[in-house]
DNA sequence: GTGGAATGTTAGCCAAGGCTACATTTTTGT
DNA sequence: ACAAAAATGTAGCCTTGGCTAACATTCCAC
């Protein structure tokens, strides 16, 4: 048991309590950039929740300062919201394209790279970018 | 977006009910396999919450087959709450073996891998398991 | 400009996984 | 043997993240 026992197990559990914030500004980001606004439906439908559900969620980000919302409105992001969504995406994007270079077939990858992407340290993330490049280069020599 | 929408994120969703469930078969083996029995205490030391968060967790445990339990007594596991834990632990070594082979740090790679081990596919375990047999290969060379 | 569809809100329910405080049982040390 | 300490159990509370049902608002079409 090296490092403090139950440590990791903490920081397991804070990570759990910012997923479902990560994944929302997301997919708020990607929603606004394909159709101009995101509305409470669009998120209903993009995480198989009722509306209900999406709208007490958002209340929970306006609430941590992640997004504004006005009654009636769209929802939009605030500049904290923007830059996680921005660091999200990323960190998702390398994960997808690594797991895609480690050979793992596009469903599956696709479908773990979002459940992967909540757990991984920098550390990690450095590990995957350089394994990319190196498999990039590699396409020349097969 | 390909595969329906929603469907991987209910797929998580289920992920989340589970892991719990294999951290603590997995603790309980590990412990049980170290020092004989498992307690109630070690269970909450291990995972850095209260005797009463781990006392009800158990009895979900004990409630969904995967441990037997008497009053003041040691918790034991079920032959379904064994398998899992083998699974579990299985799954467990391959993320971390993994991540090792791709030069992530000891202590992230111990961190990381408790959180990613849940949500790998059996495609994903595959493509890490044939790389850390090529990584091992390949220190012949270098 | 009115009615219906789409969207948003509110109330109230549930289970999981946290907690503290207090009661009970078991173990341990003298 | 027995008191103190450690472990376990119980009661009751909280937040998150699900749900349905009922109601309100907005928007578009006609």
């Amino acid at each position: 048991m090296p490092t403090s026992p139950g440590s990791r197990h903490r920081r397991i559990r804070s990570d759990h309590a910012t997923e479902l914030a990560e994944d929302y500004v997301e997919a708020i980001a990607e929603i606004i950039d394909q159709q101009g606004v995101c509305r409470g439906t669009d998120l209903a439908e993009r995480f198989a929740v009722s509306h209900v559900t999406v709208n007490r969620t958002i209340g929970r980000l306006e609430r941590d300062g992640y997004v504004k919302t006005e009654p009636y409105a769209p929802v939009e992001l605030t500049a904290k919201g923007q830059r996680l969504a921005n660091e999200s995406s990323a960190r998702h994007e390398t994960v997808l394209q690594f797991l895609l270079a480690l050979g793992v077939p596009q469903t599956s990858a696709a479908i773990d790279s979002e459940g992967i992407e909540h757990h991984c340290s920098e550390d990690t993330l450095n590990c995957m970018r350089k394994f990319i490049e190196q498999q990039g280069s590699a396409q020349h020599n097969t």
